[in-house]
RNA sequence: GGAGAAAUGGCAGAGUGGUCGAUUGCGGCAGUCUUGAAAACUGUUGAAGGUAACACUUCCGGGGGUUCGAAUCCCUCUUUCUCCGCCA
């Protein structure tokens, strides 16, 4: 959520930037106007508070006093103030509500490096890594090498649950327990602080982060508790902040977390859902920061570092892109994609995003820092896929298949216990 | 799931109807002293809205109510603790 205050004093730029983003910019004028109202509205609340006050405690001495003529008009001018608080508190009311409904609807304001355009084929590739995989024409995609060697059932996953709930078996179970345990590893070596949090969460954390009201049709709602199931990590793990004042000496704060991600992707279809491509239940393992506001374009450079050198160690070919100011997400200011080639598809699969939320997500979780004594200032948050597993291992299955079996990347070599998949 | 108790500032812990945003201790910060540190002493120390700055308003787990007035009384929800039941 943005600020308010970054609204009412930067209007022009909020309107300039939030373009690139296609968000509907005349809600900006349409929220100033609302908090010019409401701030006026409060003021008149606040001062009728003030008397009655005065007029409660001046009660008081009267009663002592037993001057009952003096209690009477008491009673009678708070009944008057009281009926004008209760009109100007409902108006109040209804002004916030009006604002709050206006400002969680106004996406992020991206960084100013962000390029230009509405759709994916507008991202600026920045780097790419890795050389593309000369597969012979006979190639399989991941799927079919799944069958062969018996790693993945989807047809078991429809009948215990439905599409897009494969039953991993094997070696093919095995090779996801590899990349979690190599990538959360990675991550605690690189200084995050491993965490194991809840993957049902409420109301409240979906809204921290971001993912409500804004996503609500993207999580499993869990109705009869009112709890969701996480479509990320960043969820629980960015929410252990939440009401948080921090000292500025404990930023940054890096934590990473293994967790299964559930999403619905309704209205995804066709090729996107084959296989591994697109599922509605995932294991990732994110990493997530919490940074002060100078530093966090520095960190967002370093957690692009740090997933790209995870790829690099899994002799995957990829490409990092910088997201166009259309295709990045709701809450993000600044994001980078990284996708891997996969080999017989012969397409590139996301496999992960890394994103700046600067005060975004803050604001709305109130995760603050304060420097000696100074008043609390909102933190910048980070996230990154560091990495979801199932697109990695499409393209693991496919580039490294061989005539006799799937060659496993040495790095994971010590984590799978085998060399080939056979 | 049943019965009982509790929820107050970073922590501990007072406060049961009136000027209480809240005694006190610890912790934090600043200062005095010291070559420096410790100890001691002095001061200071929650958040949000609002203002040029004050003023002012709100917040004592959440919500609602009683009252001229609520941290204090009532209702309700949530959470924690103790006991019982069930259970990976």
């Amino acid at each position: 959520m943005l600020q308010l205050n970054y609204l009412r004093e930067n209007r022009d730029e909020a309107v300039r930037r939030l373009t690139k983003k296609y968000a509907q910019v005349e809600f900006i004028d349409q929220i100033i106007a609302l908090d010019a109202d409401r701030r006026k509205t409060q003021n008149q609340v606040d001062s009728l508070k003030g008397e009655a006050g005065k007029l409660s405690r001046q009660y008081g001495e009267f009663r002592k006093a037993n001057n009952e003529a003096g209690l009477a008009q008491i009673t009678a001018e708070k009944k008057n103030i009281d009926e004008q608080v209760e009109t100007l508190s409902s108006q109040l009311d209804a002004l916030e509500e009006q604002l709050q409904a206006l400002l969680v609807q106004l996406p992020n304001v991206p960084n100013d490096r962000v390029p230009e355009g509405k759709t994916p084929e507008e991202n600026a590739v920045v780097f790419s890594h890795g050389e593309m995989p000369n597969l012979p024409e006979t190639a399989k995609p991941h799927w079919d090498l799944a069958a062969q060697y018996g790693l993945i059932d989807f047809e078991l996953g429809n009948k215990l649950t439905g599409s897009g709930f494969p039953v991993y078996r094997g070696q093919g179970a095995k090779l996801q327990r590899a990349l979690i345990n190599f990538f959360l590893d990675r991550a605690t070596a690189a200084g995050y602080l491993e965490v194991q949090p809840p993957i049902l969460v409420n109301k409240d954390s979906g809204f921290g982060t971001g993912q409500l009201p804004d996503k609500e049709g993207q999580m499993y709602h869990v109705t009869v508790d009112d709890l969701y199931l996480i479509p990320t990590a960043e969820v629980p793990i960015t929410n252990i902040y939440r009401d948080v004042i921090l000292k500025a000496e404990e930023l940054p704060i890096k934590n990473c977390g293994y967790t299964p991600c559930f999403r619905r992707e309704a209205g995804s279809y066709g090729k996107d859902v084959r296989g591994l491509n697109r599922l509605h239940q995932f294991d990732k393992v994110e990493i997530v920061q919490v940074q002060h506001p100078d530093k966090s374009y520095e960190a967002l450079e370093e957690m692009r570092e740090y997933v790209a050198g995870l790829l690099r160690d899994l002799e995957l070919p990829f490409r990092t892109l910088l997201l166009c100011g259309g295709d990045m997400s709701f809450a993000s200011a600044m994001t980078y994609d990284m996708e891997v080639f996969s080999g017989a598809q012969k397409r590139w699969l996301e496999v992960s995003s890394v994103s700046n939320f600067e005060t975004f997500q803050s604001n709305r979780l109130k995760l603050r820092y304060r420097s000696g004594s100074d008043k609390p200032v909102l933190a910048h948050t980070l996230n990154g896929s560091a990495l979801a597993l199932p697109r990695i291992v499409a393209a693991l299955l496919e580039n490294n298949q061989t005539e006799n079996g799937i060659r496993i990347p040495a790095a994971l070599r010590p984590y799978t216990g085998f060399d080939f998949i056979k």
